[in-house]
DNA sequence: TATGAATGAGGGTTCATTCAT
DNA sequence: TATGAATGAACCCTCATTCAT
């Protein structure tokens, strides 16, 4: 029950968080969102900053689970690059959560900021891995792996900031252009 | 005379805003940077917005001459991509400018904000020209140039997030790296 | 059944109230001290400020009735007085009964507060009564009866703050030196 | 000229938390009562509690100068005593300043209460020397000099509840009479 | 040109109290 | 009889901004 509410409450925060960005958005509109008192957000949550980070905590959480199933298939290295790709691209495309990731971080408390990038990090080190792994079977090019890692990282990311869900490219299409650039490059073969 | 100091105290401020971001950073904060009173920076500067809005316009002046002088340059469309990269790469090594754009633009008042963003449409046109071009010579494969430059932008700017001048990359390796990401892809060729 | 659990809320509350004062006591403390939630304090009590009236209330009656058999018992006036100072000081000891008093009267409506007022004040007079027939018997010094009885009951009344019940003074030893101080004083007679 | 304004506010707060308690007095009042806003408050102290804190601290060490400078002096013993009783009294019948050590100490932050507790304790202890001096000459009778001198600061504290300073009774008449129970008794010698 | 002093407006948070169940 | 859920009203405090000097 509590805990149904307390998503509702979060799936509202998300939405206004990430339009008016985390200091810019009152309790007050939090709780207009989530069609609540403002003292009824506190009974629910510690505090707002406690709201950011449990939904900041959930998408993390969500996107290493995705990764961990990834890296534990037995696909191909190439086909789970390509699988990250998608599902990245996917996450980057809701401009909700990864415009809170990106902007409102270091309104975290020192001690739940610490745990939200720990899981950042995580999520890069799989990605590099994997990279690793491409370069000692020489199917990857001799380059920096952890600058591959977040070139890749941000080609995707940065999407949010641009991307049109109701233009012509779906966000299939969209994965499908930066897999093609990151692994293909936008050159023709000479 | 005045000018001189307007620059010192514009300087100052972008240090601490990036720092902590606008919402955090209090004009008091800004003034002890700049080594005056809070009640100065209003002799300087109209308001906290315009301070910021200052700083954010003159980064993106800056770099509008940086690729209009690019982009009128006798060089190959080629080399001309390069030098693109190479210059953003370094801008967004730039901790400080880089981070307050991408943070800190919905600060900005409507008509400031609306200035701002027009001067980056700009600077992307420019490169998305630039993608066009190669394409309709058949130097690029057939992807979709506005997608493909917001690649190339997402790929470089995310650099601030991660990038440690300390280390062992210097801007130059790093901005031939993704060079290479971008033109010839991260995979060895068949 | 109801004025019994009254009573044992009424008894909870007056350990916490009394520890922590009355503005820093929530009714979410008093219904944790008393096992129940706080919405069930509403059903035995009108308010918070209720709940501290009954419990002023029920310290002061049981004084007055207390100080009422010692005015209407047989003994001579030095016993009476000497009662008096024995129960008091016994009161004064109870940590909670009086921390309350001192402390948390202001927390009452006027129309409450009143009330315990008239009653301290006809404590009081009790006690100035007794002294005023010792003044005309010639038993005591002519002396400022309001003031004597005051001295007596700050003397004893302050003991809440200091006297530590597992010291060695016990609250007769305790109330032997007040009456000594009180009726024949430190000095050595000369 | 900041420290005078300081001064200012401190004096009409000390009026208006003394009527009304610290946790019922809002900084508004507060504010009001010195004639400036309440964000002006802000400028002079940190804190409501800082305020609370610089008013009782005033207090005590004003309290402990009087009663070094007669703990120094080569008056006897007993005018020592005499002396203290007076001073005691006379800040006593300061409805303000008792009256907020005794309601609201407890509003301290812990480190500042400990500061005011231990001045509180110096105070007694020179009080507890003087006693424990007057017990080794055979002057004054064997009783527990602790028990002694809270008895007598119960005395004397306890006349910010009672005392009418527009009444007949003057605070040095009010004094004689303490000293009078105090040292003497109330009762006539046998 | 520079700033100490002052404040209105607003935000996060608490809490006594209510009410449906 | 008991309480989980909900909230209006306040309160402390911050901060961008102003202004007299």
């Amino acid at each position: 029950m509590k805990e149904l509410k307390r998503r509702k409450i979060r799936d509202a925060a998300a939405m206004v968080l990430a339009d008016q960005g985390f200091e810019n958005t009152t309790t007050r509109d939090i709780a207009k969102a989530a069609e609540i008192s403002a003292a009824s957000v506190y009974y629910y949550f510690d505090s707002k900053e406690d709201l950011l980070y449990q939904i900041l905590d959930e998408t993390m959480s969500t996107g290493l689970v995705l990764i961990e199933e990834i890296e534990q298939s037995d696909k191909s290295l190439k086909e789970k690059l390509s699988d990250i790709l998608h599902i990245h691209t996917k996450a980057a495309v809701d401009y909700n959560k990864m415009k809170l990731l990106v902007h409102d971080l270091n309104s975290l408390i020192p001690e739940h900021k610490e745990i939200i990038k720990e899981k950042q990090r995580s999520y890069v080190k799989k990605l590099i891995a994997i990279l690793e792994e491409l370069k000692q079977k020489g199917e990857m090019l001799d380059l920096d792996t952890k600058a591959c890692a977040f070139a890749f990282f941000g080609m995707v990311s940065w999407a949010y900031r641009w991307y049109d869900p109701t233009g012509k490219l779906t966000p299939a299409q969209l994965a499908e252009i930066f897999q093609q650039i990151f692994t293909k490059g936008i050159f023709v073969d000479p």
